[in-house]
DNA sequence: ACCATTTGTGTAACCGTATGCACACTGCAT
DNA sequence: ATGCAGTGTGCATACGGTTACACAAATGGT
């Protein structure tokens, strides 16, 4: 029990052959004999000896670890994301180490201490870190960092996203439903995506002379989304709510309706923004302005792999989102 | 841009000391002047210096990373737990590692990879994993297994947790509301934990004389909540389904109302296991078995740093469960 | 039988940091 | 002056692998 995992050379010498032999052993194509190959593997499965992988780390130059930044992993509207991607990482024998933004008050500390990790590869989902401190902190190793903000100057690969023909339609239905008094709810007050998304409704409305009769401001979550929601409801006159993503949708819907009293889609329209599976629940059935989640990691397994081939980015991938029709707008 | 990361050799050459003195000028407690810690950490801050820690961790035999075992981070049910974990974590410094077990068809050799990475700790929240295995694959290093499964033979800390008395309540009312016919859907069908869960329940069926009229297997998710409990309800009459966790009771509460008209609590009642925040959301409402879930994490950070402390183990924790209530029981 | 090539293995030098040991220097009491 | 404790620094080695290089043995062609 707990004894120390045996080293190469130990297994070497239980083998008898060099540590280098072993170490051939464990490395897919190089020159070695298939007998002492097949020798030395049923003698570590023997002694259940497997190849140190920091050593091989330190080694190869190459850590097989990708950092995550993300805001939270609890919030379903990132978490469908993030499954997907470790999904897609793990077939790939690369492990994620998950940096959570939202609650850790030194973001970028949190950061410099993955970097020194020497991840290769980093991907940054969140909108509270800046990419430019992101880009700053990782760039001395070999990272990417996929990022959804365009940064114009630096070599840093991207997903853009594009919302504005969704937006649009969306708009459409709901003016075409009667509604005219639009409300925006924001995610997070500094986040650029946040910004991106109100954006797109913004200049849907625009093109039909309409402007955003009232804005509040939350945090992602349920509990932000209701009580915005009341307040907002409570100091303005709209009949049509555009949320910061999904989950905050829902707690403005279910603070419509059991504060004002106010139902979906008939006295009030409300908008998510996402598509994460909960909002097609037949409890919530929203719609939402959503990203096909599945098209968004391949692209970012794309980016990741001509990171891995080497091949000089930096690069630049735009998605399109889709509306989602449900029964609150 | 992208320039190799400066080494401790390198920088003392710029400082015009030995590797070994910024070594010491980066370890708060060795034998260094001041004078010269100051100026080594202001050439570091010059250059970007940081320590690797994949170099570091191979020396200390200590990698300040920690595996994480679950089933998937994608599901709201696990989620809470593991968001509140990683925030501790990163507050002392540590990395999370994420295995995914669900989605991944080779969960061994998913952990013996990350056990190569000589993790300082593991926490094995999946019941999709054997214990055992889980065991047989870290015990070479140092690190305990934080389980949730009594494994009485082995040194491993685990946590246990009590439902019975919550389910005992929760029984009591839907039984005093005049419910006699009581259905169990599972999480999944091999899980250890559902059978713990299980059990809570039909014990306390049984000490008024009830049996389950019904049982069917999900995969914690809402469709398989929504899919079984249609398929549960044709095949037989029920007036009560306690499920394996919240969401797939949202999904039977769902299925009951839409599928087959029955609305909570007069016509069903409906119970879920958790005691996820998504629970109480307005919309849901649900009687639920939860677990304090800070409490919990409160507990697994507990046995991290007794391990940590070096202090002989196995240590075990209990946990009892409370009863929330909502309007679907 | 001879030389050229291929194949398999060992030796030794790394990868970047931490640390025991030795040594030089300071300050202070004898 | 001498001895001694304490302080600050460098040297060398260790951590556990990988890999360029060298070399012996096996192979193959003529």
């Amino acid at each position: 029990m707990n004894k120390r995992r045996i080293t190469s050379k130990e297994l070497a010498k239980l083998a008898g052959v060099s540590s280098a032999t072993i170490s051939r052993a464990f490395s897919p194509d190089s020159r070695i004999g298939s007998a002492t190959r097949d020798r030395i593997l049923a003698v570590a499965r023997e002694y259940g000896y497997q190849p140190n992988a920091i050593a091989r780390s330190l080694n190869n130059q190459r850590s097989r670890l990708v950092a995550l930044v993300v805001n939270a992993i609890g919030n379903p509207c990132e978490a469908e994301e993030q499954q997907l991607l470790v999904h897609r990482l793990q077939a790939r024998q690369l492990l994620p180490i998950i940096l959570c933004c939202a609650d850790h008050d030194d973001r970028l500390q949190l950061m410099r201490l993955a970097s020194t990790y020497q991840v290769d590869h980093v991907v940054v989902f969140s909108d509270m870190v800046s990419m430019q401190d992101a880009v700053d902190i990782f760039h001395t190793t070999k990272p990417i960092i996929v990022s959804f903000e365009p940064l114009e100057n630096e070599s840093v690969s991207s997903i853009r996203i594009d919302g504005s023909a969704a937006a649009d339609e969306i708009i459409d239905k709901i003016v075409a439903d009667g509604k005219k008094r639009f409300a925006y709810l924001s995610g997070t007050k500094s986040s650029w995506i946040d910004k991106l998304r109100r954006r797109w409704f913004v200049d849907a409305l625009a093109k039909r002379g309409l402007t955003l009769q009232a804005e509040a401001f939350g945090d992602y979550s349920y509990d932000s989304g209701f009580k915005e929601a009341v307040l907002l409801l409570h100091r303005a006159k709209v009949d049509a709510i555009i949320c910061g993503n999904d989950v905050m949708a829902i707690g403005a819907r279910d603070a419509a309706r059991r504060v004002l009293g106010k139902n979906t889609p008939d006295d009030i329209a409300v908008v998510g923004q996402d598509g994460i599976a909960m909002a097609a629940w037949d409890c919530n059935d929203l719609t939402t302005l959503s990203l096909d989640h599945v098209a968004f990691i391949d692209a970012v397994v794309e980016l990741i792999e001509r990171h891995d081939a080497e091949i000089e980015g930096p690069h630049s991938i735009t998605l399109t989102c889709t509306a989602r029709w449900g029964s609150t707008a």
